[in-house]
DNA sequence: TGCTAGCACTCGCGGATCGAGAGTGCTAAC
DNA sequence: GTTAGCACTCTCGATCCGCGAGTGCTAGCA
């Protein structure tokens, strides 16, 4: 940050005034500013500068005779230029501690776990991502024999794992599944999921009778999953944190972040992409792509899996967020939860 | 129904409040009554019947000049008296065609878009169960090698999947792990789960060396899904519903409501109760066991699986809820999805 | 005995009014 | 560039009031 375009007092006055409503939700004015903060100047120069930084785009003020209220680019500049990682307090480190000293069942539990738990260290909603196929190899694939056909298994090295019906039209015969589980295991091990189903797509245009069917079946789900990203592989947590935050003023706007919470795949893609190679990032109201998170902010970090990013955590809540936390507790999260998934899938 | 105890027209007039209410959210009064239903009696007599209605604990003003509003026993004996299946109405019906037309991918995948479906019918909240533990069958269980130890996939017959991850203190030998997934493949298919895991249990005490340890981590796992019923197995669609229901008024209502969802056991518990083993259960407001639930009202039904009930869906609304839309769609939903689940799973 | 017409009464709701207080912008002086 | 002083603006909460909906009661009627 260093010097400010603003001018540094001026950023100092901004920082009190965000900082400020963020604590306490009232509209800050002047006086408060200058008894809270300890700037050296009067009320009246703080006036002034706040003046100046709702003409550049920062403050509002909700009517002539209230305080001032950050606008999105209030928050950003904030973020912007927050302390580098602030601490966690002892209760939240403690805490992280302790879930993740806890032995898990399996990656896609520890990301649903992980959803709640985030909720809860942040007071507001949290969303995990499952590995993204993209950036998962297979590890293992075989057919499961069933009553009704078969189900599909893929356990990818990231730990992620899905399943799919496999029905032939008229009944899959005993010795096609036995050799289409064989040649799975054998073939697809260590591929990418596009180059696995590539293999399994030439090998049925190879094969014949019962084996095609199989394989061709086989290979569909593999391209369904390419192109979906498997269902339902957003895992949400403390949505009644949302429900109940009285920063989300309007009804309607809760309801609508709900629903774009339920439609996953839009949420997905917008995270995924936000989620950078290394740190945490936060994407403030109205620059926020999806039209129902416009009040919202999100702070969202990748997570590794064996070196390589794979999925991604994120907190959402309201532009008058309580960033700092958010964000240390994302990154701590997000560094212990790429070192468990390490060892569980690595 | 017949006759009722509380004579024939103050019945009358009972539903008609409650139905009047249901429709427009207003307080009802005796005018309102004799004009829009026509009972053949004046407001005056209306008065009279309401009055005693209030005595009897059906109904209550909000305040002296204003109409009268059920109470959730007002509703108990609307929902009672309602004329046995109402049709749905085309829209309904063809939508219902039309999800049960598609080839699902999975059981899981199932009941997740059916939750999501009922909540779109009904424009409330509804669950989904996955199969119980107790009322499965295994159809099949194996040991899937992967770099840090295994995953263990149990398939029961009821379509659920149980996956998680064995991990042997110091690694797990390659021949251990071929021996112990070719014994369960042959012992447990057909099994109850309970039973499976004494089987596996005996199994361990009989083995040595690596052998026993993934045996025993196999029994445990075992263990741990009778006991949670597994972890996850509510599939919750439709809360932008609920955050957007304004006939819950106070937003705490709100949050609270979203708080035990969230706390799926007890939910999952609650529900299973409540599913009888044949048809469409109603349970409205302070009837309801779970405390954040007593402004609510849930309509359950069971589904089944080859022949034998195995989970539940619901729709969670206010008490103030359609009740006849959502009894017949609870209804149909829970009938076609026992089919579907059935040709999957059977 | 049960139903009805008439009537006085109650009470919430919405709108209007008003004073207090917070916070501002402007001006003039330092 | 900063500050003190001051007049001004505007929201918020309290109070008041009239309207209208709906009631309960009483008296009369079948």
């Amino acid at each position: 940050m260093a010097t400010t375009p603003m001018g540094a007092r001026k950023a100092r006055v901004l920082r009190a005034v965000v900082g400020d409503y963020i604590r306490t939700a009232e509209p800050v004015g002047s006086g408060t500013v200058a008894t809270r903060y300890r700037l050296g100047v009067s009320p009246a120069t703080i006036r002034n500068d706040m003046a100046t930084l709702e003409e550049l785009g920062y403050l509002v003020q909700p009517h002539t005779s209230a305080g001032r209220v950050p606008t999105d680019l209030g928050y950003r500049f904030y973020v912007d230029t927050l302390p580098r990682r602030a601490a966690l307090s002892d209760t939240q480190r403690r805490a992280i501690a302790v879930f993740f000293g806890e032995v898990p069942p399996d990656v896609e539990e520890v990301l649903r776990r992980t959803a709640s738990f985030l909720s809860q260290l942040t007071h507001y909603a949290a969303v995990a991502l499952a590995p993204d196929v993209e950036r998962s190899r297979v590890a293992y694939a075989d057919l499961i024999p069933l009553a009704s056909g078969a189900l599909l298994v893929v356990v990818g090295d990231t730990g992620r794992v899905d399943k799919r019906l496999i029905e032939a039209a008229d009944g899959v015969s005993e010795p096609a599944l036995r050799r289409t589980s064989e040649a799975l295991r054998r073939s697809v091990a260590g591929r990418s999921y596009a180059e696995a189903r590539r293999r399994i797509d030439r090998a049925a245009a190879a094969a014949a009778g019962d084996d095609r069917d199989v394989l061709a079946a086989v290979a569909q789900a593999f391209a369904d999953l390419e192109r979906s990203g498997g269902p339902d592989h957003a895992f949400i947590g403390g949505v009644a944190n949302i429900a109940g935050e009285d920063a989300f003023e309007r009804r309607e706007t809760v309801r609508r972040l709900f629903e774009a919470l339920e439609e996953e795949a839009a949420v997905l893609r917008f995270l995924r992409g936000l989620a950078g190679e290394e740190e945490v990032a936060v994407t403030i109201g109205r620059e926020n792509p999806v039209a129902a998170m416009r009040e919202a902010s999100v702070v969202v970090a990748p997570y590794r899996a064996g070196h390589r990013p794979a999925g991604a955590i994120a907190v959402i809540g309201p532009t008058r967020m309580h960033y700092t936390t958010s964000i240390s507790a994302v990154r701590a999260v997000s560094r212990r939860l790429s070192g468990l998934i390490e060892t569980l899938a690595g």
